[in-house]
DNA sequence: TGGGGTTAT
DNA sequence: ATAACCC
């Protein structure tokens, strides 16, 4: 089930999978090496399990554009190539690229400190995410040209499951009857590889597809970006940070422990995050030998069975997880933060400007959402942030005007906004925000054309109406009453 | 710490 | 509605 165990089922012929015929030369790209030839060893590779199809052995990719919001700001603004550069939110540099870390800039860097490591630093206003958001998804589709099974994380990671498309590759490198099979890109610990083993084959199949995605990319898009190789999405993950900028690594199962073992803490462990972390020290667990040894029973009485046992699992490099296609966005939402906001008024004028952009772009998107929430954060002097929302359906009547553009769905939905906002911040006491949020979500298509006999009745006359992107939605002026 | 996202409970 | 996770 889980790929990472070469042995786990053994010798069953799988006649789709077996690769006949196939003449296996000296291959190497980079770093391959034939591996050691026992008389005895493994059979041919043709000749070997192959557990693949349903679920036992996959290959993953896990690709990752090199510091995504510079790279667009690059390209937006080719001037700045060559120079430091950073992106700024607020007070922090979120990323920036190679030349200014190379003069110490680091990631979510305070800005003084950034300007005080390097003055020569050229900042760039990274607040309004549209063109970042833009870019992301024509990668997103670019990708899902190689294979649909596309999984975004964040805007600037893409999984995809390349299982499918590697079969489809084996079966044609039987049926052309030769050919070498190479690596591109790194081996991760400089592995031996052994072309007789069906899994190294595969997933180096699988380095060559990751080769030709980072192309793509690069030649359609102007991206650079790393990616790795591996038989699950940990793993893939894992290794694609080892060679940084713009270049990709495989790694082969024999090399899973080692990969997993280099990481100096579980924080590091993708899926181990802060609170579980903190709950682990608490237990003394540290390291990821440390949690691969701890009781199972005190772990789950601890955490509870779910998070116990897939973390564990974890610390082994074992991930069952599905490479899940993401399709279109789940929810939308804007968010603005500062220092303080005390005053209704004030929070009014803000939401207002966060509901603006969002109705652009829930339009330019189709769907229509059907509920609305609206998030704070209160001052808090030392507690670690933690944010409260309040959520509605919205109206059907203002839904339907949503994607019209001749009707003026502002006023009612500040309406809506303002009345959760007064459900959460009792405006008659003192209170002090630095942060407002408004998020659209449970998203529904429109209705297209497929009549079934409910669908009859749930059809807008108004669905489809005009939204050319081009107009937009004032903030103050808001009565657009234009019949 | 920003300005986003997701799923599970 | 919140809490956890991810970037």
């Amino acid at each position: 089930r889980l790929g990472v165990e070469p042995q786990e089922e053994g010798g069953r012929q799988e006649e789709e999978d077996a690769v006949q015929g196939m003449n296996v030369g000296a291959t190497g790209g980079l770093l391959g090496a034939p591996g050691p030839q026992e008389p005895s060893g493994p059979p041919p590779f043709h000749e070997q399990v192959v557990p693949t199809g349903s679920s036992s052995s996959r290959v993953i990719v896990h690709v990752d554009l090199d510091c995504f919001y510079a790279q667009v700001e690059m390209i937006s603004n080719p001037e700045l190539r060559g120079k430091p550069l950073g992106v700024q939110q607020k007070y922090l540099v979120v990323t920036c690229n190679y030349e200014a870390r190379k003069l110490g800039v680091k990631k979510l860097m305070n800005v003084r400190d950034a300007k005080e490591k390097c003055p020569q630093l050229v900042l760039v206003n990274g607040e309004d995410l549209t063109r970042y958001r833009e870019m992301s998804y024509k990668v997103t589709e670019l990708l899902e040209e190689f294979s649909p099974v596309v999984e975004r994380l964040g805007f600037d990671e893409n999984f995809v499951d390349l299982s499918e498309m590697v079969k489809k590759r084996l079966k044609q490198l039987r049926n052309d009857g030769h050919s070498a099979v190479t690596v591109s890109g790194h081996v991760y610990n400089n592995q031996s590889i052994n072309l007789h083993d069906i899994l190294h084959v595969r997933l180096l199949i699988g380095s060559q597809i990751a080769a030709e995605m980072r192309e793509a990319i690069y030649n359609q898009l102007g991206l650079t970006g790393c990616a790795g190789v591996a038989s699950n999405k940990l793993l893939a993950k894992l290794v694609s940070g080892i060679f940084k900028p713009n270049q990709q690594t495989v790694l082969l199962p024999e090399s899973c422990q080692d990969l997993i073992h280099s990481l100096n803490h579980i924080k590091e462990m993708p899926g181990i995050g802060y609170k579980t972390t903190k709950r682990l020290e608490a237990l003394g667990i540290s390291s990821v030998h440390d949690l691969q040894t701890f009781s199972s029973k005190i772990l789950e009485k601890e955490l509870g069975i779910s998070v116990a046992h897939r973390i564990q699992k974890l610390s082994f490099g074992e991930d069952n997880s599905p490479v899940m296609p993401s399709g279109p966005p789940q929810s939308f939402s804007e968010e603005d933060s500062f220092k303080k906001c005390s005053s209704e008024v004030e929070a009014k004028k803000k939401i207002e400007e966060l509901l603006a952009s969002l109705l652009n772009r829930v339009c330019q998107d189709g769907r229509k959402p059907y509920t609305i929430r609206l998030i704070i954060r209160r001052y808090s002097s030392e507690k670690h942030y933690s944010r409260e929302s309040r959520q509605c359906p919205i109206p059907s009547h203002v839904i339907q005007k949503l994607g019209t553009g001749n009707y003026d769905v502002m006023t009612p939905m500040v309406d809506i906004l303002m009345k959760l906002f007064r459900n959460m911040v009792n405006v008659k006491m003192p209170f002090h925000l630095t942060l407002l949020s408004v998020c659209f979500c449970n998203l529904k298509a429109l209705n297209t054309a497929k009549k079934g006999p409910i669908d009859y009745y749930l059809t807008s006359s108004l669905s489809t109406a005009s939204c050319s992107g081009k107009r937009s939605f004032k903030m103050k002026d808001t009565h657009m009453e234009d019949y």
